[in-house]
Parts: structure tokens; sequence; C-alpha cells
RNA sequence: GGGCGGUUAGCUCAGCUGGUUCAGAGCACCUGCCUUACAAGCAGGGGGUCACUGGUUCGAAUCCAGUACCGCCCACCA
């Protein structure tokens, strides 16, 4: 590289120094006597592409791994995939449909086949995907929660947990598409406010031998065609208008079952009637009810969502048809009392639209009660913390509440269930066929293999990806806590940060947590961030639908992957929504360039080896010096507490600000005759130091325009890169120089104003009078401000302008007349502020309940405030009294 | 309905255990500049009753209570 061109382009840069990394094996990482530090990627699903949530998440985690890394850790970060059981085979039957084939036409095996082949296919984009983002993965640990050995350490798990008593088989309400003929997950289901009817029921009281008395009951129901699979009328049992009903029977309308009242605090009162029927098998709170009081199951509504024998009337009728049709049969047998218009939300599926049924099923549970309590405890002894905080609060409402985990799915895609029947119906649970052989012919010798079938199930995606921490690692430790942990386990477990979006704290965070101290004896990772949701820019949540996201590669293409990553970092703290808007990344990019400019600059000095020191230079040095000092301890401090964005912050304003606007502009050599003089030695040493320094603060957020100006800057040696470069250190401790050069640039701005509001050309060198006998960094005010300073005892005589810095009086000299009716204006308006100020403050001094109470240090400061408003307003009134004579 | 969080400049946010001249930052906006690194730039500037109402306190953006609105999670009432 020699000459650079004036604008920055990313592309060209980008490739190069990914290729280059990867070819000299930068990313990854074998266990050594250095300290870890590792992440484990949240696995995407295998079959996603890259959207923004992505880049936000991974750009954290690349900015964590690449800090680390210079830090002097041994950095890890263990990419990989999930096989996202749900997501993956919606699309495979989709496609398959779109051909016209069903999955159960084909059957499991070869629909297993198409799977395999469809990610075999788009598998791993995504992972291609995030190189062109710059992220750090250590490629070749990828790993993937279906691959084999994974997939033996979940089998292996639900095996330990099921000898050890925690998963058992249970019955569960799933919602049922009786369109679709499956079970679909809560997420599956969308409630939609549907316009319906009450119907009011009347159910006669027995007379105890199966006959209707003259007294009744009256039930609300919307769901009549159900009657017939009541198990009881439950009321509660404080309403006092039900109390005659206790220990009653009554009567089902049509059929004339007898079924009993019960009681319940479930039951409303003042909803609807106060009476409610129950119906166990087709209502999951009527279910749980069922449970408490042990009434019978009766299904009548089968997988079609028609009625079947059980309920003796209407038998084959559609559930909505039988709906029509008994209000009928219970308006003619006097049942019915009354019909109301009712509005109440209905679930529908999703994927058919169908009404969703709600159907008992056998499941598999895994206990959650010691499991919750465990990883509880994790978070709340601060083992494990959450960035930010208040996600405590909603972690523990659910560990406290936490309910058995449901882990079996009505899928293919993932991994099926180890459990073998026997033709009687009892099971062994054993990790692999041949196991199972052998333990149910411990049980009945003359069983054989062809005998056992496996559970049709597969499990939850979650029971493999709350392995994630562990199994990346040594995949034999989950299921096996005998197992001695392998080398890379025990040096990278546990992890240290988790960057991860608060949606699936419950789902994966949780349960890893769980899994960790379970299996491992320990939290699985020391911080959790939780990042917020990518949203546009007037606050809707991107979606394939809206079309509202950007596709992330365009973006990278355009403005290139420093940029967006900075761009998106920029405004993002944790656990707040990201309100995208392009605007940023151009800001990203603008500062691409901004860097890219003061290199050209910086590149393009030349080096007087006997020149010496410009006085302004001097200044400059001993200034940024200890400024660059001071903000890396600022940005230090802020990424200890995960606030990126402001680490971020502070860096960007450093370079532009501090180091580009003020530093350089002060160190800049003059031109003689058309050429720029050349620096001294020192001062170009230490330019290159400061930029070198500079670039390898931003290096983990700007990965790629770092190293492309890092191997420039200087000679370096084959294979050596700003990777590993160490993060400067906060070792200038100069406060003297800060605050002197603090306050020359604020007379540097109030110059800058005077000519800004008289239409001065910053080129005419004016004259400022300072009455003080010392300021701090004369030579640099009078470069920047193109001044020539006088230190004067008094001021006045000559045409000009009054400026006040701090405490100090100063005088812009100026050859053009100055408008005084202005100038008097201006100086009246201060002066009445200083007055008002002043009056504040020492209505806060003659406060004795203020003198008695406040700490010595905020008194003191009020007496400083006194002290400068006495002395400004001394020297306004001062100015209005000349103003006013020169009038 | 239950729980949690929020409300500060046009936008996105910071402001830690009340007290630095506390009302801030970035972007956007306005004005003037194509000044030998950068117009993706430089210099200057305007802009907020800190949601509302009360309380605690010598002192409140900051602590407390209530109200309004917004967001998220859970349950979505037969």
């Amino acid at each position: 590289m020699n000459e650079l061109a004036a604008k920055y382009s990313a592309k060209e840069v980008e490739d190069k120094w990914y290729a280059w990394w990867l070819a000299h094996k930068c990313f990854h990482s074998e266990p050594n006597e250095k300290q870890p530090y590792t992440i484990v990627i949240p696995p995407p699903n295998v079959t996603g592409i890259l959207h923004m949530g992505h880049v936000l998440n991974n750009t954290l985690n690349d900015v964590l791994i690449r800090k680390a890394r210079m830090d002097g850790k041994n950095a890890c970060w263990v990419p990989g995939t999930d096989h996202a059981s749900i997501a993956t085979e919606s699309k495979v039957v989709a496609k398959l449909k779109a051909q016209g084939i069903s999955k159960e036409d084909i059957g499991r095996e070869e629909f297993l086949r198409h799977a395999w082949e469809w990610k075999e296919e788009h598998g791993g984009i995504i992972l291609e995907q995030l190189r062109k983002l710059g992220c750090s993965c250590d490629w070749d640990r990828t790993r993937f929660t279906m691959e084999p050995e994974l997939s033996e350490a979940v089998i292996n798990t639900f095996v330990y947990f099921y000898k050890k008593g925690w998963i058992y088989k249970g019955v569960r309400m799933v919602n049922w598409d009786p369109v679709a003929l499956t079970a679909v997950s809560d997420d599956e289901v969308i409630h939609k406010d549907t316009k319906s009817h009450f119907y009011h029921l009347r159910y006669f009281i027995s007379d105890g031998n199966g006959k209707p008395t003259d007294k009744f009951l009256v039930i609300a129901t919307t769901r009549p065609e159900t009657i017939m699979a009541d198990a009881a009328i439950c009321v509660n049992p404080k309403d006092e208008r039900h109390f005659w009903l206790k220990g009653k029977k009554v009567l089902i309308p049509l059929i004339n079952r007898e079924i009993p009242v019960i009681e319940d605090d479930y039951v409303e009162m003042d909803f609807g009637t106060g009476c409610l029927k129950v119906t166990p098998a087709h209502d999951v709170h009527d279910y749980e009810i069922g449970l408490r009081h042990s009434l019978p199951v009766l299904e009548i509504i089968d997988d079609h969502g028609k009625l079947n024998e059980k309920a003796e009337i209407l038998v084959g009728e559609d559930r909505f048809v039988a709906r029509k049709k008994i209000v009928k049969m219970l308006e003619e047998a006097g049942n019915l009392v009354k019909v109301e218009d009712y509005t109440s939300p209905v679930g529908y599926s999703e994927r058919t639209d169908a009404v969703i049924e709600p159907k008992l099923s056998a499941q598999w549970f895994l206990k959650m009660e010691t499991l919750a309590k465990m990883a509880l405890e994790t978070v709340e002894s601060g083992r494990t913390k959450f960035i930010p905080e208040k996600y405590m609060n909603t972690y523990r409402h659910w560990m406290e509440n936490a309910r058995d985990w449901c882990i079996s799915r009505q899928l293919w895609w993932g991994q099926r269930i180890p459990a073998y029947y026997l033709p009687d119906g009892s099971y062994v649970v054993e990790p692999t066929a041949e196991a199972a052989l052998k333990a149910a012919q411990a049980i009945n010798p003359s069983i054989k293999a062809e005998d056992l079938r496996q559970d049709e199930d597969v499990l939850d995606t979650w029971f493999s990806s709350w392995l994630w921490p562990i199994s990346v690692f040594d995949p034999q430790k989950p299921g096996h806590p005998d197992h001695r942990p392998n080398k890379d386990l025990s040096y990278y477990y546990p992890t240290n940060d988790l960057v991860t979006g608060p949606d699936i704290i419950f789902f994966w965070v949780a349960r890893m947590i769980m899994a960790g101290e379970e299996f491992m004896g320990r939290e699985p990772f020391s911080n959790v961030y939780f990042t917020g949701i990518v949203r546009d820019k007037i606050g809707r949540k991107m979606s394939k639908t809206l079309g509202n996201s950007p596709n992330p590669l365009d973006l990278i293409q355009t403005y290139g992957a420093d940029a967006v990553r900075i761009g998106m970092l920029l405004c993002s703290s944790a656990g707040n929504d990201i309100f995208y808007d392009e605007a940023q990344i151009k800001q990203g990019a603008a500062f691409c360039n901004k860097i890219w400019n003061s290199y050209r600059l910086v590149k393009g000095f030349s080096v007087d080896p006997s020149a010496k020191q410009a006085p302004a230079a001097a200044e400059a040095v001993e200034w940024f010096r200890a400024k660059l000092s001071d903000t890396v301890a600022l940005v230090e401090d802020h990424y200890s507490k995960f606030r990126i964005s402001d680490a971020l912050m502070t860096i960007y304003k450093l370079f532009w600000d501090d180091y580009c606007s003020w530093y350089l502009e002060a160190i800049k050599p003059a031109f003689v005759d058309g050429v720029a003089q050349p620096l001294d030695k020192d001062t170009h040493a230490a330019t290159l130091e400061f930029f070198e320094a500079l670039l390898k603060l931003i290096h983990p957020v700007m990965p790629f325009i770092t190293e492309e100006l890092w191997q420039d800057i200087a000679e370096r040696r084959e294979g050596e890169t700003i990777m590993f470069a160490s993060t400067p250190k906060a070792d200038c401790n100069n406060p003297g120089a800060i605050a002197g050069f603090a306050l020359a640039s604020e007379a540097v701005n109030a110059v800058r104003g005077v000519r800004s509001q008289r239409n001065i050309s910053p080129r005419e060198q004016l004259v400022l009078k300072v009455k003080a006998s010392d300021f701090p960094c004369i030579p640099v005010i009078e470069k920047l401000a193109n001044v020539k300073l006088e230190l004067v005892n008094t001021l006045g005589g000559e045409q000009g302008v009054g400026i006040m810095v701090r405490t100090t009086e100063m005088f812009v000299v100026l050859s053009s007349s100055v408008n005084v009716e202005e100038e008097l204006a201006k100086a009246e308006k201060d002066l009445e502020y200083a007055q008002k100020f002043l009056a504040g403050v020492r209505a806060k001094l003659s406060n004795e309940r203020f003198t008695a109470n406040a700490p010595a240090a905020v008194i003191e400061n009020e007496r400083k405030k006194e002290a400068d408003s006495l002395s400004k307003i001394e020297s306004l009134e001062a100015k209005i009294k000349q103003l006013k004579n020169s009038k």
C-alpha cells in the first residue's frame, strides 16, 4: 500500500484480511498455560439466514472475544448451528408439499433423508455469512446439535435423567390441529377474538335414580357439543347461591347421564352463571380440575374433529355441525334457557387456520423442581450475572414457578426418544436398541428385537441445546457424571460470557444453567448479556412479511462490515431494543473514512531528525498522551460493566474529536511556499504511537480497517497481526496537562465563536489579549485560534470584543468597528444571568439548615461558585461601563 | 387479569449510592466555509417545566406514593 485513495474502500480490504486470518489460523484456540476466555455461539437455526438480530448478537460476541484476545487471554469462540426441529421440519414439509408429497406417505426414514439433504444444502449458509461480518470464530470447532456425537450426548442425558427418576411419562393437553392431524406448539397457535354465542343450558337435578326432578341449575357454555363429555358441574365453594347444590347430582341433557356437583376455587362467582360444566377431555382447565377431583376423562371428539361413538348422539358429525344441531335439540328438549352473543379469544392453527382442539396426549416430562432450585441459586448467588440486572426478576419468577418440562415433540427431525415398548405396553429406556433388547429380555426372555417398538416422538430442540456449553467441548460428559472431563472441557468450561436475547431466557439460558449445575457442578457462564430486539425505525419488529428487514449482506457490500458493526453497536445498550436506521451504518462508514483519512495525513508527514519540536506540538503530545491514558481507563471501565456502546462512543470521540480535531491540528506542520515542513522526530514518533494505540482500541469493533492500517503503519513480522497486539494501557497520569489543555481549548473555541459571529475568516490572524500573568498552552491557542496572544494587566482602549474564559477576561482586537449596542445587550444579559446564579448560590449558603446538613465538600463548592460568579459579575460590570462610555 | 420494566432535546439513549455551573452525548437540524487528510469534511449555533400529581429532604431528573401512557413476559376465564 503506497498511495492511499481519498476514500476508504472496504470491499477489497475485508475479503483480503479475513482470508489472511484464516490462512494464519488466527482464530484457532488450543488449551495452553494462558487464561482462557470462552464464548459459545448461540447456535442459529441450521437452515436460517443471517438477519439483523444475528448481526447485533454476533458483533457483540466478536467484540468481546477480540478484546479478550488483545488482553492476552486465550480466546475461544465456538461456532455451530442448531437443528431446530420445528422450524426445519416445517420447511422440509413445505418443500415436499410443493412436490405433492406428504411426510406420512413417504414415512419416517425417507422423510429424514429429505431433511438431511435439506440440511446439507442450506445448513452452514449462515456460518458463511458470519465470516463476512468478520466474526473470529474458531471454525475448526464448528458443531451441530444433531451431529452424531452431540445426539449421543442428548440420548445419554435422557437415559440419565430417566434412571434418576426425573423423567416420567404423563398426559397433557396439546394443541391439536384437526386438519393437519398433528399437535402444534403453543407458539404456533394464534389467538383471535372470535364472535360466537354463550349458550345458557338447564341441567336438571337427579332424583338419585337417574330421573330428573323439577329443580335445575343453569350453566353457560360456548361449546354445547361437548356436554356429552361432561364429568361434573363445578361451583365455587364460597358461592352462597349454590349452597343447596352441595352433594347433588345432575343429569346431562339429552343423554341423561348422571354427574356430580363439585366445588373448586377455580370457578369465578361473577362470571356466567357461576356454574361451570367440567369437560376434562376437551379443555385444559377442566382437565386440571378433573385431576384435582379424580374425575373420569371421556373423549368424544376424534382426531378429525368429529364426534365419536362415546358421544352417544350426533356420532360422526363435525364439531361445528354438531354444535348447530345440538342447540336445536336442546331447545326442543327444553334445556336451552337463552343464547347471548359473545366474543372470546379462540386459538387457530398458524399453519392451517383450523380451530385448535385441546387434546389429551401422552408426553414425556422432566421434573423441574430440583433443577430449577439449583439454577435459581446460581444466579441469586451471583455466580452467573445478568446484564441488565432487571432480568433477574423475570428469572426468579420463572424458576419459582417452573412447571415440569415437556420434552417430547410429535416430530421426526430430532433425537428420537430412546424408549422401547414391549408388546405388553411396558417399556424400557436405554441408549441403544441393543441395550434396550437386553433390558427387555431381562423382563421377558422371549422378547426379540423385532418385538420392540421405539417411541415415535423426538426430543425438544432445547433438550439438546441446553447441553451446548458442555457438549461442544466434551460430548461424552452429559449423562455421565463420573466421566472425567477431557482436556478441552476442563480448560474452557465454564465459559465467560453469553450474549443472547431475553426471549429465550427460560427456554435456553435457564436450562443451560440447569445442565451446567447438574453435570459440571457449576455455572456454564459468568455473565449473560441480554440484547434487545432489532426493530425498524418506527419500532416495528423486523419480519419477512413486513419486508422491513434489510439484508445484512447487502449492507456489508455497500458500507463494509466495519461500518455495519459499529453502526449497530453505537446505539445499542444492553436490554434495550434497537431501532435500526440505515443512517447509523452510514455514520459507521463515515467513521471508517475519517480513520482512513487521518492515516493519509499521518502517513504523509516527513521527518527532519534535526528539527526542534515546536512548542505547540510538545504541548499537544503531552496532553494527548494523558488524554489517551485517561480514556483507556474509561473504556476499560465501560467494558467491565458491559456498557459496550458507551465504550465505543468514548473511543469514537477520542479518535475523531481529540485526535483528529485537536491533536493533529495542533501538530500539523506549517506550509512554506506550498511545501509542508517536516516534523521533528519526537512528534512524529508520538503521532504514530498514538495512532497505533487508537487502532488497537477500536480493533475489536472494526477489525478490518484497523488491520489494514496497522499492517501499513510499520514493518511487521511475517504472520504478525493486530489481533494479538495488546490493548493500550492506562499508564500516564497527568491531570495538569489535561486541565491546561481543556482551558486552552475553551479559549480557542471562544475566539472561533467571535470569528463565526462576525464572519471573520479563520485565515485572518487576530490579536488576543489575555488579562492574566500566565495561561496554559499559549502556543496551541495561537496556532489553533490563529491569534497572537498577549498577556496584559489591563484591558481596553482598542476596538474589539471581550470574552470570558471561565474566570479569565480576554479581548479580541478587531480592526472593524464593533456594534456597541449588541455587545452591551449581550453583556447585560450575561450579567443578569450571573446575578441570578449568585442569588441562588447565596440563598443556599445563607440557609442554616443547608450549612448544617450538607457535607463540607458540597458547601466548599458552593463557596467557590459564589467567588467565581462574583468575579464574573465584577468584570461584566466593568465591561458594561466601558461600553457605555464608548457610546 | 397477574408480574416486570420504561417515560429526559426532533430521533436513539446516558445521567451509578440525592449536592461538580446538572440538565448531557451521538445523530438530525440551522448558519458560514470546496481552508493542501477527510464535503462521508471543517467551524459555529439553536433546541428539553427530566410524563403528570403529591410527598420525603436544607436540596429531587435522581428517593417514596398515586395517576396516565408505552413495552415485555405469564394467564388468556367457562
